[in-house]
DNA sequence: ACCTGAACACCGTTCAAGT
DNA sequence: ACCTGAACACCGTTCAAGT
């Protein structure tokens, strides 16, 4: 497809993402790559030690595209706020590799920069070091794990299919026992369907804030 | 190894949790496991439709260990701390395959009966119908993902090899910039080993029943 | 009904060569 | 330095057969 002389990484994670995005996470294949560049699949070592590696370059690629707020004199919850919001909308548009960054978070230099400005936010927020390094890794594999599960990810992008795979999974909620799942099959609707999808986000950015600002702190603490 | 004569779904599934504590969900293969049982990987095709079907069960018998606690005259809020304390420990001894659940929530009964119990407590935390079930779905994919990278998981079951990554990590993060990321450093210890992992769980789960309590609940609502 | 054998279309990766 | 070819040890899965 893409054909040049020069075999080159960025050019390869570029398609890899493209790939994820299309076909998910399971299509990127050392071998797929390789014949979308119109080259062998150990041309691919030269320029990765293994899958490992590209997978890794895959998530530093994502993590880089957060725009990070500028501090500024708002109050440091609010800050957060504007952080983690900026950590979604770099994650959003992928929802199909949003899980690589759950494990290395801290193995490339975006990530750390991502980190390093939560934990000084919680410090300002009058976190210990040991309970800002225990809260931000929580709160960043939760902004994770919201878009790997969230209403952008796990459907067909064929709108037709996508349309049939909702109306199946409302159908089999709403199908429950109304005696024994009555919650369950009064939002059979809500869960199937995400009527707002920014404002679901909101809430989950909302809470985690709120929990971030409100809960106890200490180990051992009692609510 | 276990052979017996005639094959079972059950023991399979049970084969393969063990299988996936000891050397990670990727050494659950259907070739892996006839071989455990004796048996030709063809065999296990009569017991499950395909592997997809072997993981389905794998993640409804982890939500199955969860001891959801009997409703009683606690403020809501604090019966969501237990319930979700209970969710936690079912899934803690299983880092591995804590993935799992976190599409397959509403798939099997386990899990529905605990997301009923969430939505049920959150309708009686004031919680509409719509944001219950976003905040249901939210939470239940917090703690999955608080296992998935909790410190149980991603090291090496061998003492000495774990001791040994740890160590490479905390190295990793105390030798970046000072400069540039003072936190990162000064947390280099706290982010590597985990002083008390109870503490952390309690923690996440803390901050989340905080955020369910007194964070804003409409769509469009303010901070 | 339950299991087997052979085969197919895939993987990641190693090693020795080519230019 | 960069890419190729052949091979190895794995995957999940289908199909036709065995008992």
């Amino acid at each position: 497809m893409a054909t040049q002389k020069r075999l080159n990484a960025d050019d390869l994670i570029t398609s890899a993402l493209a790939l994820a995005d299309d076909e998910g996470l399971e299509a990127v294949t050392i071998r797929r790559l390789a014949q979308h560049h119109g080259v062998t699949p150990m041309a691919l070592y030269r320029h990765f030690h293994d899958k490992e590696e590209i997978l890794g370059a895959l998530s530093e690629r994502l993590l880089a595209d957060i725009a990070i707020p500028e501090p500024n004199d708002e109050p440091w919850h609010r800050q957060m706020h504007d952080l983690l919001d900026a950590f979604l909308a770099a994650l959003r548009p992928h929802p199909a590799v949003a899980q690589l960054p759950l494990t290395r978070v801290l193995a490339s230099q975006p990530g750390l920069t991502v980190a390093e400005r939560v934990l000084e936010l919680l410090a300002q927020g009058g976190y210990t070091v040991e309970q800002a390094a225990e809260a931000a890794m929580q709160i960043l594999c939760s902004l994770v794990a919201l878009v790997m599960t969230g209403p952008d990810h796990g459907f067909d992008q064929d709108p037709e299919k996508r349309d049939e795979q909702l109306r199946a999974k409302k159908a089999h909620l709403a199908a429950l026992s109304p005696r024994r799942y009555p919650n369950l099959v009064a939002a059979a609707d809500a869960l199937a369907y995400c009527a707002d999808k920014d404002a679901y986000y909101a809430g989950s950015i909302a809470r985690m804030v709120a929990g971030l600002r409100d809960a106890p702190r200490g180990p051992g603490a009692s609510s």
